[in-house]
DNA sequence: TCAAAAGTGTTTATGATACACCCATGT
DNA sequence: ACATGGGTGTATCATAAACACTTTTGA
């Protein structure tokens, strides 16, 4: 029988996490402080390689989650990113690593263990601000995985996911602004949420407030797709026009 | 210097190509007949192993089409698809995959080559009949690759890339007909698609026809994302409700 | 003059945006 | 009364779908 593994050169296959939620008013990554060469004691996302030849990639995903954040991933909902593959994108070897993204709420505060030092949650807009330093080539992923986060909520009902199990128009708008970074119109927007087929589910109670009307609570509706789509407002273009 | 190489199993890390055109008034995928085992002679995608730990995904990637099929991969553009890396998906070891997806017109008939004993454009719909068999999970990954080229010229105007250099709106509606499946409606998607700006450019030719009023003739504009996008006409639901 | 294919007009419906305005509560 | 935020009404615009109709050619 022919075979070419004689060609077959030493690349290992490695698993990272970009791991989203919004907490705090902002839109967090869990990122990990390495305990291991190379880039021993910098940010990087939770990760590491295949332990063995039987694992799955989406479970080896699940298991790096859990060594280094001490996360329950169980019922997490991970999906493939992107694989990164870069020549010299690690010192050591060769690595291939496929990442995966969760976009998840309520999720505890890590606990850091395996090769990670530290585990913390931290704001995308301190993880990619230009004085933060990044393992590897994880603050291209970082990037990538917010803008898929991004566009998750535009066409999904993920965004309730961010909310208490009760919770107002206002509430849900505010989940939108955080991860769009936009600031939406209020009434349109609750016309629109309200108007989606399955997104909202009023159940009858109000909010007590300290000023102002009280809004009437929702539950999730059982739709998971938004028929018609959320736009995310467009980025306005640098004015280039001004006169006076 | 803390080093984890001892658990770093054994991994081979592969791509394959699902490379797409449209061609005889179809949709087709370029696949290849295995000249070595496993599935020895069965259809398969384009692919091989990483041959050296300093080549990119992507040069891997453009280096097996040429080897297997002898096309021409200069200014080809690959897209990301998937990575597929089940623990049994090859019976041989264990090999994660790394997809790309080419969805491109104007390319030459395959010459096979490595360690392909044949290559040729196969219309999806035989690929993907059931009677066909591939090798490893092929037909999932042509499934994706699919769907994927049908979004993609939804909102891109890579479609008018698929007519000859003069072309008419007619030639491009087919274009999209073939490749969603779906019957558009000829004067709705004239005005569609001459409404957006850069994607059509008028050369002020004509058709000489044998037969019907001859139809303009357009060169394509230099714009490359479509806005508004095209819409695919929704699956018609199963008409569970005849009652005569 | 007729068939065939190209292209335009019109109607209707949906949805986005902007924003005026009213509502319900705490202080 | 009034501030505060919740929620509705409405005008305007952009687009999509359906389809009647006109235009321009070859036979």
């Amino acid at each position: 029988m022919t075979d070419e593994a004689w060609k077959i050169p030493d690349i290992a296959v490695a698993v990272d996490l970009a791991v989203l939620t919004v907490r705090s008013g902002a839109l967090q990554v869990m990122l990990i402080e390495r305990g291991i060469e190379p880039h021993l004691g910098m940010l990087a996302l939770p990760g590491g390689f295949l332990s063995d030849v039987d694992e799955s990639l989406d479970a080896a995903a699940e298991r790096e989650l859990t060594e280094e954040t001490g996360l329950d991933t169980t019922g997490l909902h991970l999906e493939q990113l992107h694989t990164y593959g870069a020549p010299n994108r690690d010192p050591r070897r060769r690595v291939v690593t496929v990442c995966y993204l969760a976009f998840v709420p309520g999720l505890a505060s890590p606990t850091a263990g395996g090769d990670a030092r530290a585990a913390a949650w931290v704001p995308t807009a301190i993880a990619l601000d230009p004085r933060t330093e990044l393992a590897f080539d994880h603050r291209q992923i970082i990037e990538d995985a917010v803008e898929r986060a991004r566009s998750k909520i535009e066409y999904t009902t993920l965004a309730a996911a961010f909310c208490a199990p009760e919770f107002t128009v206002t509430d849900l708008r505010q989940v939108y602004e955080i991860v769009w970074g936009e600031a939406l119109d209020p009434r349109n927007f609750h016309r629109k949420v309200t108007g989606v087929e399955g997104f909202l589910v009023a159940t009858g109670g109000q909010t007590t407030r300290q000023g102002g009307r009280p809004a009437a609570l929702y539950r999730r509706g059982p739709a998971h797709l938004l028929h018609p789509a959320m736009l995310r407002p467009p980025a306005p273009k640098p004015d280039s026009s001004r006169t006076s």
